[in-house]
DNA sequence: GCATGGCTAGTAGCGATGCGACTATATAAC
DNA sequence: GTTATATAGTCGCATCGCTACTAGCCATGC
């Protein structure tokens, strides 16, 4: 056997999309339909990040490709076809919580990736705790890099005034938990 | 002649892309290339918004089939092929001018269009005075809609803090312009 | 009994977007 | 004269968002 098996370790590159839809199928085998339900507009997730039914299986077919998933088995539907179900492969797994740990790089990122990670972890009850944490240090390193004066530039002003909502909205997330 | 020209007062709906586009030819005539040259990365309106060039061509072709921008001319390039000028048609240039006195309407869309309409007022010693004020209104009426009690959720946590972001952000750009 | 509507499950396809890569023209460098 | 570089514009691919479609199964109505 060879060094190590890096390849589980490297940073898998995923798109929202297929993050959520992974991070779903983390919490047990599903098919495509009932992951597009979770993430139709106006629910639990969706309210976070809409994704439309051929997003999904497009983002499983990838998946699945990228051997972050494979097909379970097929089972007779509710009240129609049968139905394929899916679950995450063991470098999935591990992929899907490593991330899920992680904290996003970017303050645009908070608004889609970072409260999914904050709502997944809490449907499989995972401890968000310390990724509000590394959270809260990635964006100070953001905001001592900013302008210090910001009056020059409108965009410099609009960045200074999100980086403060986005650390004011972590602090308060830090005081719910305690 | 039929009752008015409805149509040249009628809203106008264009992508960010193709309003900026819009915008730079309403400062005069100009190329696909100049204009996707005031565009790259990193440049004064390349900082709002990035749009590569063969974007820009897109957006041209599609104006001109809106018929917001005719053909002006050709001359030959700098150092290079010939060059095919644009100009925004008189509808084109109504349309423009209207868009960069109305507001926004989305908190999310504060980031790009509506700083894009401020550098682009600036650019052309346009006022943006009463654009800021309507702009902060509207504002006012999304936060008296936004949920009282943001403690429940994340995202309406995050949507509160992100409103008063955008506030304080146009409080400042109002004082500024005193 | 069979048709009609509705839910389940998945697919097809269109138009827009973002991006890298390509052609082609003219000037400048050596 | 060849090669490099900047100008000017186009092509094509992969993805995204969405509407609309197929198809299976059940319930209700008459």
């Amino acid at each position: 056997m060879d060094q190590t098996n890096q390849s589980t370790n490297r940073r898998i590159e995923l798109s929202p999309t297929e993050w959520v839809v992974l991070g779903l199928l983390a919490e047990g085998p599903a098919h495509g339909f009932a992951v597009a339900k979770e993430l139709r507009a106006g629910t639990d997730l969706g309210r976070i990040m809409t994704v439309h039914r051929p997003l999904v299986y497009r983002a499983l077919d990838r998946l699945v490709a990228a051997e972050l998933v494979e097909h379970h088995h097929t089972e007779p539907g509710d009240a129609g076809p049968n139905r394929t179900l899916h679950r995450p492969t063991r470098r999935g797994r591990g992929a899907v919580n490593r991330w899920l740990d992680r904290p996003v790089g970017h303050i645009r990122e908070l608004r889609i990736e970072f409260l999914l990670k904050l709502r997944l972890n809490e449907r499989r009850s995972r401890d968000s705790t310390k990724l509000i944490t590394k959270q809260r240090r990635v964006l100070e390193d953001t905001m001592a890099r900013l302008t210090c004066d910001p009056g020059t530039d409108v965009v410099d002003l609009w960045r200074s005034h999100n980086a403060r909502a986005a650390k004011s909205f972590l602090d308060d997330l830090n005081r719910s938990h305690h």
